[in-house]
DNA sequence: TGTACATCAGTGAACGCGCGTTCACTGATGTAC
DNA sequence: TGTACATCAGTGAACGCGCGTTCACTGATGTAC
């Protein structure tokens, strides 16, 4: 990987930065393995070029090195959907589907940190708590749409749920089985936001 | 595990008899851990008391033998499907629920097995054709239902991915989320049989 | 009926590998006096 | 201004482990003569 850098040590108060660099390299490799238990300290060590050893300066473990990587990842998908949903100030169909897509399309870029985050057996192992802000800003959202009369009134965490499952579903089997006739992505999208929240787009 | 038996040697004739305890344990086991990649071939060899190249005896290699565990486990599941179609003779919608709630509760009884067949990385490196039988006889399943009656015209391919899809996504995402508030499986299923394919009840 | 031999089912030791983790260390940089 | 010392960032060797795979083998069972 970037076998350049990683001579000289940090100086005094940078220590730090190292940290980054293992978080980030981290990532970066989850997405390639698309498995967190794939994924080797020795082999994030070598990918910064740095000694096995140094990663115990900032991680007691293996796994609390792919905690940190799976946690940041999922901070990024979060804000992915926050700044899609921003765009359309005051029309919350349009937040909805923009937030939806944006989510969409960041995993088509990432499909292996999807499977991370969706998939893998961290959950199992660790617990990921943060996951918890994306269903609530789902929510949240659908909840607007109904409240502006965009959607029929009906249980919005119940119409949350169905919706994060077809989509999470179009995607991961997207991901894991990509040699079905799929449709457009956008259009399969659109038909379960009319036909499973009753958005009107 | 069974640690009793494999003392004496198999008779002349019978040497098959010990590929078949090798891919029994080799389900057993992927259905424990959900993960191809974990699956060891010695630890296979040890759950059935025997060498671990006795395995070598059947199987060219791990990955031969893990695909032969995969195929098996599919196999059983399209039996599945297909058994609780055969109860409703006749009936093109009940058949559809059915084998859709049928394959449904398989999966929630075996959600290791699940996970393997949808989303380890054995596809992949060693792809699964045999796959394409589950969908061609939903998709059947479906266009009998469009052809009675039960359900208004369109696209059988395009319905069956969208209903795969987000069935899919429901068993996934109670497998690997377990902890959201998730509403009961037949009522989920049926929403999205009358939402997604249009059936009539 | 006896015996040599082929076949079959399975074994045990050994290989080299990458892994997570531990331990005692090194060498540069800042700080107290 | 000089020097002893603490701190910081990072290293290298070593550990024991389980893995996939190879190789030459063993011992029981059937078969040909």
């Amino acid at each position: 990987m970037d076998t350049k850098g990683r001579r000289k040590q940090n100086t005094r108060g940078q220590g730090d930065r190292l940290r980054e660099e293992i978080v980030a390299a981290g990532v970066r490799m989850l997405d390639e393995l698309g498995d967190d238990q794939a994924l080797s300290l020795r082999a994030v060590a070598r990918a910064v070029s740095v000694a096995a050893t140094s990663v115990y300066l900032y991680f007691p473990d293996r796994d609390a090195l792919v905690l940190a990587a799976t946690q940041r990842c999922h901070e990024e998908l979060v804000a992915v959907g926050d700044a899609a949903e921003a765009a359309h100030d005051r029309q919350p169909a349009a937040q909805l589907r923009a937030r939806i897509l944006a989510q969409a399309q960041w995993a088509q870029t990432h499909p292996g940190l999807y499977k991370v985050l969706h998939e893998s057996g961290v959950h199992r192992r660790l617990g990921m708590p943060f996951k918890e802000v994306m269903v609530e800003r789902t929510r949240s959202a659908v909840q607007r749409c109904m409240d502006a009369g965009a959607a029929p009134h009906d249980d919005a965490l119940t119409v949350t749920i169905d919706l994060r499952t077809a989509v999470n579903g179009m995607l991961a089997q997207r991901i894991n089985e990509p040699d079905l006739p799929w449709p457009p992505l956008a259009e399969q999208l659109d038909r379960f936001l009319t036909k499973l929240v009753g958005l009107r787009l």
